[in-house]
DNA sequence: TACCTTTGTAAGTGATTACTAACTTAACTG
DNA sequence: CAGTTAAGTTAGTAATCACTTACAAAGGTA
């Protein structure tokens, strides 16, 4: 990510600005009051409001998989690396809620297809860290023989996401990482051999 | 379901709008050109934008709600009510594609306290259905029990919602029904005894 | 015939949108 | 010290937004 630290605090701002009040509320005027500057000078960082919103998606995405490269390897067991990969994501959208507006913003993001790109990237990191986990899991016996690896990704992968989508909806009115650690372990239970 | 043809055609429009150009397509000008008439003339129909929207989104809930009804009386047996059930809502919704968009607009209805309950009582409406269909199934010992029925809803569902959502990202390019029928398939691989 | 309701129209409204032009100021650089 | 660059400002722009006003025409009804 080739992003200055001013570019930076934009794309926190504009996930505060979805976060708080959803796609209506990124506006340029917001955005610039909540830098406190005015809204010519967002111009001197990003060249368009698209910018800014693609800038977060690639930042989300690269940031996602480095921590999901760490996280994979501090263990060998698959179901570890399973439970420790979604663990170490409710952690993420715990301390940076601001940034899962931009991934439940499925559809709004169609008149630009470089967005829309950039939303499927995010999900193309998330699919590739469970591509690896099942791999490897299955080639060591340790996941049901029941359904292929393609069927497995997508569970758990839609487990996950509808999790933080309630969580999103309640407006993050319960502990995700401890509802997070529940769903995971039922999922597990449903997925080992 | 207390709306006239007319508003149902404004619904069905604002639908297409949505499916064909996410959420800045639905405007009110666009609305009127899908109509062949006049702005003015949608708000002799509704008395708002944002009415429009809710009785888009109640139509939904409420037609789900029929359809499932009448699904669920079919059959007998618990996988065949939640295959019969996946069935029909993909079938409902290829047939039906611009209603999609209003079920994954997640988030940019935040303005608007209103919309947030209607998008919220769609999903409640397919819940509903989910949790009769496994209480009913963990009576009679058809589902595994490994796991709690509050996960197997949520596996289910979120499998469900999963499935549709790539296939919105994916232009509708493949086959929902087919493609649906495997992965519902391989879901109650999982979870039945 | 007289009147009312429904459903449309043309022509606007003020507010807000993303974005730009022209200028200023401070820091860095040869 | 002169010149450049980065990063801010004020004051705009045209376009678009949801929505309104005043009027017209058609149909049903007293």
């Amino acid at each position: 990510m080739d992003i200055s630290p001013r570019q930076f605090e934009i794309i926190e701002s504009a996930g505060k600005l979805l976060s708080a009040g959803g796609i209506y509320n990124l506006t340029t005027k917001n955005l610039a009051n909540e830098m406190h500057f005015s809204e010519a000078a967002l111009y001197r960082h990003f060249k368009s409001k698209d910018e800014i919103i693609i800038a977060m998606l690639k930042y989300l995405a690269s940031s996602m998989d480095e921590r999901m490269h760490k996280v994979l390897n501090t263990t060998d067991n698959s179901y570890d690396k399973l439970s420790a990969m979604f663990v170490s994501q409710f952690k993420f959208f715990n301390d940076n809620k601001h940034f899962l507006a931009a991934i439940f913003s499925d559809g709004l993001w169609e008149k630009n297809q470089k967005i829309h790109n950039a939303v499927k990237g995010v999900m193309a990191v998330k699919r590739k860290y469970l591509d690896a986990i099942f791999t490897q899991g299955i080639k060591n016996n340790e996941f049901t023989s029941k359904v292929d690896k393609a069927s497995l990704i997508h569970i758990s992968m839609a487990t996950f996401r509808l999790h933080m989508l309630k969580w999103k909806m309640n407006n993050y009115a319960f502990d995700v990482e401890q509802g997070g650690k529940k769903i995971t372990g039922d999922l597990l239970q449903l997925i080992k051999k």
